[in-house]
DNA sequence: GTTGTTCGGTTTAATATTTGAACCGCTGGT
DNA sequence: ACCAGCGGTTCAAATATTAAACCGAACAAC
């Protein structure tokens, strides 16, 4: 593993729910000796992508990240676009709704709205790097990728999360063909516990598929009735993303015409 | 150079006004051998710190950047908490107004408001961090950090922006007792020609100086009223900032009480 | 007050990674 | 048709990184 690989992977530890962590405690978690660790978060903080609290001595993501987002943002307004879409989107479901874009080989979610209809909810946080083969919006993207890149995604070993985590490439391939058909991806428990997911895909401008929309509720809510109109919202929003980012769906695969 | 900091000065490269690079350009940019780049790059883009045009391939900043962002402001709202004030300073001052966090050895621009009351303005590039000796900014932190940390800052060859840009530091560090008498640091055409600039110190919660907030206007809109009107608008915002933020001003050197 | 544990941080011989010149096929401009 | 420059690949040589052992400091338990 390269060493730009381990100090970016070091990033990836921080979250909402842990955004300060001391050099011994980061060292546990990534596998890695401190002295290392100590030398790739002195690099990140020479160039501004954590800084260390001068007290505590803990390390927290840093300004360079405001920065650059900022940036990318202003010159790829994905996630202002968008915002209107998912609030709209969260007014409708009464569930939280997110918005992910498609990396490598994982999902990195860009924006979210909690639902404030319900005390029990979905919560995002979006520390965590989503993987494809465990989240509806991972699986909706696999099925419109070209097959080879599905496969290759699929390849490795797959994480269970939980027990429902299907971590049979085989099995997992042979629910795209559904997928791409209906337009909707749904994963029941195959990231989290009690949590019933659902999403479709936002398309770029060469017709590729480059991220996904989608709604997490709890399973306990989850009825036919809800479903059905949880996926013509989710169809709608993903057409309209796609179209707000100047993106178009592959032909033949309008997302939502076989409903 | 080690092999992080390499990786991370090439995404410094984009801007918005230069938010598609390709390799070559981008190896000749950096001075480094284009197979050099493209490996830093492709780490890069493995992590989505950075994402290829599948087309054109040219290189783009990615959406990690505002996954971690999103975390980084989710846990410490800083960017929200003063974009009110900001907005305030906008409005009275009629001129662009920035907010900056400080660095190790630079400033990082987090928030910016072009102003609207001019069609000549200064247009911010966050592209840029921002170099201390050189800006108002960079001078308001170096007046209120402590003396060896300024001093140690100014060592080495300071780069020279503009005609005027100072760059002896025994001059500019004479000039730092006024700048803390008064508590604020003014510029005139240190970093950009025509350009004029104003600004103060904000707090950490433990007395140090952590950033800065100021206003940039062109040369010729800058007379003895509008500055004296332009240091209460500032004072009053680092002071708001510096609270919002949970920061407080060391002992005796409050901002704006020397006015 | 003493002891033990764990913290952040340093050192450096051993190990691993990175580098970039030369090369390739492709594309666009002339 | 030709040429320049693009993105990308290769691998011997060069450089950087690693992590075990160690340090002083701080805190918790007794």
């Amino acid at each position: 593993m390269g060493t730009i690989d381990k100090a970016l992977s070091l990033l990836d530890f921080f979250s909402e729910s842990q955004s300060e962590i001391g050099l011994s405690d980061l060292a546990r978690m990534a596998g890695y000796d401190k002295a290392t660790v100590l030398r790739l978060m002195t690099a990140l903080a020479d160039r501004g992508f954590v800084e260390q609290n001068v007290k505590t001595r803990d390390f927290r993501l840093g300004p360079a990240l405001l920065r650059l987002a900022h940036i990318r943002e202003a010159t790829l307004p994905q996630r202002a676009s968008a915002r209107p879409i998912l609030e709209r989107m969260s007014q409708e479901s009464g569930e939280t709704v997110h918005l992910l874009l498609l990396g490598r080989n994982h999902l990195e979610t860009i924006d979210f709205i909690e639902t404030s209809a319900h005390a029990m909810r979905v919560y995002m946080d979006a520390g965590e790097r989503i993987p494809l083969h465990a989240s509806a919006s991972g699986l909706a993207c696999l099925a419109h990728m070209p097959a080879r890149d599905a496969e290759r995604a699929l390849s490795g070993a797959l994480k269970s999360y939980t027990d429902h985590t299907i971590t049979d490439p085989a099995e997992i391939l042979s629910r795209l063909d559904d997928i791409r058909e209906t337009g909707i991806a749904e994963i029941d428990r195959g990231f989290e516990d009690d949590v019933y997911g659902m999403a479709a895909p936002v398309f770029a401008s060469d017709g590729r598929v480059t991220g996904a929309v989608g709604i997490a509720t709890p399973c306990s809510r989850v009825t036919a009735a809800f479903r059905q109109t949880a996926h013509a919202i989710i169809r709608q929003a993903a057409n309209d993303i796609t179209r707000a980012w100047g993106g178009v769906a592959p032909e033949g695969q309008v997302a939502g015409t076989a409903a």
